[in-house]
DNA sequence: CCAAGAACTGTACCGGCGGTGCGGATTCGG
DNA sequence: CCGAATCCGCACCGCCGGTACAGTTCTTGG
């Protein structure tokens, strides 16, 4: 990683944290270039404008979460070849990746960029739908393979139960943060997970 | 209602629709009160400053959600006096209220205030925090109500449970909002509704 | 080791916005 | 018709996003 990188690197989580604390509008370039320790004039030379700078963030978001699925998962299906246990398992570690967060949950930053829509253009809107709907579609999968070994007890669509994780994950973040009570997220994660076990579980198991 | 309470009014319905579309920090005074057709000292006069404006904002919102919830739940203890079957009602027609909204749910004030804390003095950020788990409660008591008729299928904390619909509603006007598809927040909350019923309903109703 | 780019700094400037202050005008109810 | 509520006009401050550009320091490949 040359020099350049490793600034961009810095100016971006400083950014990304500033931009969760306070929203992208209010969050001012020249605290940032302070905290990172360089000139308005560096700032620019890495990124064209402020718009540029929130692609970055959110490709950077999305990398992240990405690895984060792909490893949960992973480990689930690497525990138990049972597919409804290994999401199972997936879920409590995600529940404890939630838990384990020093401060809580920083917040979810498509969340933060949906409650702020018009600043962004085009380009950034896209790359967010197209995130969520990647994540759901990557649940929506395990369900089905779920599904297919495990009737579910209930007529249910899938994709809408596919949603319901990533939107019980936002709400809980908000929750969390709003109510400054980092565990009730972990705890709807748990509750998502319970679903789960509840509709797809044979009786003798459960 | 004095001529000062309807500018006032006009002034809170503006702001609050570009707080939510734009955030609070990006929100400028100035196109606020151009669409509401005054001047900067006319607005100075209804509201001390920008903070005056998001807690009036805030108390509005609090406001016009906890009239809904009265009406909503009252309809549903009207329609039954099984107070699960009352609960599902309301819930549908919950998720009725919020499919028929025109162009989808506009977003909720205190998931918007939350991606932007940092901008909020304490008293706007304790009202939010308030509020919440004042619907929460109001959730809880439900449930508790259905849980003493009932008996849960699984040993399940019912303040988790009336969480889940704040961040189910929460989560889901993100991803309607995100995804552009009104419709997913109403199927979220239907999701909910299913839960409940799978969680308390004796096998021989479902 | 040195040259060539990459990675910055410094300075000056513009326009927009939040916010303050105050005097004056208009409007409206009693 | 009086006085209070409501709103306008105007001048001003400081911060911020953004532009422009010349100069400096650091890094790295040959």
């Amino acid at each position: 990683m040359g020099k350049g990188e490793a600034t961009r690197e810095r100016i971006l989580e400083i950014a990304e944290a500033a931009v969760l604390a306070k929203g992208f509008g209010a969050t001012s370039i020249e605290e940032v270039i302070a905290e990172a320790g360089l000139t308005k004039s560096g700032f620019f030379y890495h990124f064209r404008d402020k718009n540029a700078l929130a692609r970055e963030m959110l490709r950077r978001y999305v990398e992240t979460n990405d690895r984060l699925f792909d490893d949960v998962f992973a480990r689930g299906r690497q525990l138990s070849d049972d597919p409804l246990q290994a999401f199972l398992i997936s879920l409590k570690l995600l529940a404890e990746v939630m838990a384990d967060l020093p401060n809580g949950h920083p917040g979810c930053l498509i969340a933060s960029i949906c409650y702020q829509e018009r600043l962004f253009d085009r380009e950034v809107r896209d790359l967010t739908a197209q995130s969520v709907r990647g994540w759901n579609a990557r649940f929506c999968k395990i369900l089905e393979g779920i599904a297919a070994a495990y009737p579910p007890r209930e007529a249910i669509d899938l994709d809408d139960l596919a949603d319901m994780l990533s939107c019980v994950v936002d709400g809980g973040i908000i929750m969390s943060k709003t109510l400054n009570d980092p565990r009730r997220l972990e705890r709807q994660i748990l509750l998502f997970r319970n679903y789960v076990k509840l509709l797809f579980a044979p009786a003798a198991l459960s």
